[in-house]
This record gives structure tokens, C-alpha cells and sequence, in this order.
DNA sequence: AGGATTTGACCGTT
DNA sequence: AACGGTCAAATCCT
């Protein structure tokens, strides 16, 4: 199924070395001068959606890399063989932690131009899901922890401290970006699937449809937008009586206020 | 059917 | 020789 050049076909007795230099002659003198103009060399991010950063990838291998615990993902532009594109990444688990955090070494920057702010809004919503996520686990763990002590009261822990005012602050801006990241979900998939049939009778695709095919077609810009949560709205998982502040620290949502505009 | 992913082998560099 | 990066046949998935 793997696509081959034009310039060698599947009996040839070419060796890998001549195989490279025919690929190499086959490409254009405008993608050879477009790649040296933006090959900038390399930048390194750490992030908890390292396959969701706006860009489509497709991953051409995996390494495991002396010294490391985990295997090295290599990806590259999915439009680098239709434009061209020179940008490609490697993905590698940094830690063990929940979620974990990866490293992404990026090469080459984008010449495709298929990025574009809605694919930048999923990026970070998939990291606040996960970062959610990670914080119900939590909050299970502690639930389980406190059910443990009513059964063999405490000897050891002198009372909790409990709930300093900067401590409810922060833990109120928690609540503010869990609800503020279900709302633009929720408004993200209903315009996606609201613009998923047109798509459809337009390009006749059968498989999913890619998230930039999508989200190119939606002229709707869509950023995370925080929406204060009413004082009166509970989250079963945040509540005073499960939450034990050993437990459960507020997020450093620093991130987060940076993209979103109030509305 | 055909695009995406997996994975062992190959290649260049150190 | 060891290592990291890439290739491409096989396999998976929709």
C-alpha cells in the first residue's frame, strides 16, 4: 500500500542508496529551494497532546533511544509528499507522571499552511481534558483514601488545613476552566458535525474525515472562551467532604488564561 | 479499497 | 560497532 515513486517500480533491483538519489532527483527545484529556505533547524516542546498541536502528522517510524524508557515516535507532515512540506517532529514520553508529560522535537517549520485557529483551540482542549482527567483520578484516589479513614480513624494527621481563602480561589478557577472547556467542546463538535455532511457531498470521502479537513472548512474562529461557573454549581468531584487538600492541588492554570479571551 | 500504522531492516554518522 | 533516523512490506482499520 506504501505509495513509491514514479521512478522506481516494486521489481526494481535498485539498491537504497540509488533508490534515495532517484527520489531526490524526481523532487523539484521549487520544493528542493522552498525546503532550504525554511529549514530553520530545530525547537523542543513539552506538552501534555503532543499529537493534537494543530498540524496533521503521519508517524513514518518508532525507536526505542538508548537511556530512555520509552520508544521515540517519529512523524511527518502529512502533506509532505503532496506539497512538499518539510516540517516533521519526534514525539517521546518525558515522564511516568498522570498525564504524562511528553517532549516534541519539531524540524522544519510548515510551508502546507494547514494550521489554523480552530485546530489550535482542539489542541488546547485536548490538554485540558487531560489535565482534567488527571485531576478526577485524583479525586477518586482521595475519595477511596477518605473511606479508608472513617473506617480506621486518623491517629496520625493533625486536621487538615483546611481551605485557605487563596486555596477557594484557586480551586474556584479550576471550576471555571472545567466548565468553560466542556461549553467550547460541546460548541466545537456541534459545529464540526454540523459541517461534516456538506463535507462529505463535497469531497465523496469515505474514511473519517481528517481534523484539518474540517476544521478548514469552519470560518467560525474558536478559542477557549472562560465562562465563570455560578457559585452555586457543584462538581461532585470537587466537593469540601471528598477533597482532601493533601490530595488535590489546584492546577497552575497560568497556561490556559494566557489562550482564552473572556466573552 | 485504500489510507494509516507497525515494525524489522537498512543506512549514515560517530 | 553502536546508535539514531528512515524506509517500506505487512498489517490494521474504516
Amino acid at each position: 500500500m506504501v505509495k513509491r515513486s514514479d521512478n522506481m517500480d516494486s521489481s526494481s533491483e535498485c539498491s537504497r542508496g540509488a533508490h534515495k538519489r532517484l527520489l531526490q532527483d524526481s523532487r523539484s527545484y521549487e520544493q528542493e529551494n522552498a525546503m532550504k529556505k525554511v529549514c530553520i533547524g530545530t525547537r523542543t516542546e513539552y506538552t501534555y497532546a503532543p499529537y493534537h498541536d494543530g498540524y496533521q502528522w503521519r508517524k513514518y517510524g518508532q525507536k526505542m533511544i538508548r537511556g530512555n524508557s520509552f520508544p521515540r515516535c517519529y512523524y511527518r507532515c502529512t502533506y509532505h509528499q503532496d506539497h512538499g512540506c518539510p516540517a516533521s517532529k519526534h514525539v517521546e514520553q518525558h515522564n511516568s507522571e498522570d498525564p504524562p508529560l511528553f517532549r516534541v522535537i519539531y524540524t522544519n517549520e510548515h510551508t502546507c499552511g494547514t494550521s489554523n485557529s480552530a485546530s489550535d483551540y482542539m489542541a488546547s482542549s485536548m490538554q485540558i481534558q487531560q489535565i482534567a482527567d488527571a485531576s478526577l483520578r485524583k479525586a477518586q484516589a482521595a475519595e477511596r483514601l477518605r473511606k479508608a479513614e472513617v473506617e480506621t480513624p486518623r491517629l496520625m494527621h493533625s486536621p487538615p488545613p483546611r481551605c485557605s481563602g487563596g486555596y477557594n480561589i484557586a480551586m474556584k478557577e479550576e471550576k471555571d476552566v472545567i466548565v468553560s472547556s466542556l461549553l467550547t467542546v460541546i460548541r466545537g463538535c456541534h459545529i464540526a458535525e454540523s459541517a461534516a455532511p456538506l463535507l462529505c457531498r463535497q469531497t465523496g470521502r469515505r474514511r473519517r474525515w481528517p481534523e484539518a479537513t474540517i476544521t478548514a472548512s469552519c470560518s467560525y474562529a474558536i478559542s477557549p472562551e472562560l465562562l465563570p461557573a455560578s457559585d452555586d454549581l457543584t462538581l461532585d468531584f470537587m466537593l469540601d467532604s471528598v477533597l482532601d487538600p493533601h490530595w488535590v492541588e489546584p492546577l497552575d492554570l497560568a497556561w490556559f488564561k494566557e489562550s482564552t479571551h473572556t466573552g
